[in-house]
DNA sequence: ATCTTACGTGACCAAAAGGTCACATGTCAA
DNA sequence: TTGACATGTGACCTTTTGGTCACGTAAGAT
């Protein structure tokens, strides 16, 4: 879980989507990830791999199937990492707000 | 202020370096941050660059100076994608546990 | 046993990113 | 107005990263 790779992990797009499918359900496997996707089984796999390594991502075998899940805590050290806690309520404000507005657009 | 140019942005482990010294104390001049550095200034200028793209650094222009301002609301906006209002003290709660045993360690 | 399904590895290639340099513009001070 | 300082641009090279493929292992179904 180190800082190096959670920032790499969350720099590509690919990888982004991937967290986003399993925000919304854990548990999948990687061929259901892979169905959503236009690229081959091997692309996503090394996806999900470096996901796994940054530890974003953590996994369980399930007989021949692997299930993954996310992880949020080093999301939140992220978070935490350039905002304090006096400036979080000012700023979640702001992040609230904008939130809103992209509503309404 | 693009989703993908912030994650790109923070995948370099100079410039969150760079946000580092700007979160220690804002309004730096190119030529300050780069006395810190192994590089040069190129390099550095090109870094700065790539933070304000993604609107993680505003600037300021004083005479032929130009100031290094973060602006943490991206990173907040990155936080808000994949933790949840109902999680978020969970995962807070972690985080700050984490933080702690660091601190002892 | 054998066929299908699900995941895994290493080599390989094309595209993107990090870093430096020659050169250039604008600003302040004497 | 001359010189020093602070920032800016485009070309260039090297390293890293994203993606595919041939090949391989292991678990469930028939």
């Amino acid at each position: 879980m180190d800082d190096d790779q959670v920032f790499k992990a969350l720099a590509d797009s690919t990888r982004r989507h991937l967290l986003d499918r399993l925000f919304e359900r854990d548990g999948r496997t990687l061929t259901e990830l892979e169905s959503e996707l236009e690229m081959t089984r091997f692309g996503v796999m090394k996806h999900l791999r470096v996901l796994e390594d940054a530890g974003l991502v953590v996994t369980r075998r399930e007989g021949r199937e692997k299930l993954h899940f996310l992880n949020p805590v080093p999301i939140r050290l992220v978070h935490d990492r350039w905002i304090d806690k006096y400036t979080e309520h000012r700023v979640a404000a702001l992040a609230d707000l904008k939130h809103q507005l992209e509503e309404t657009a």
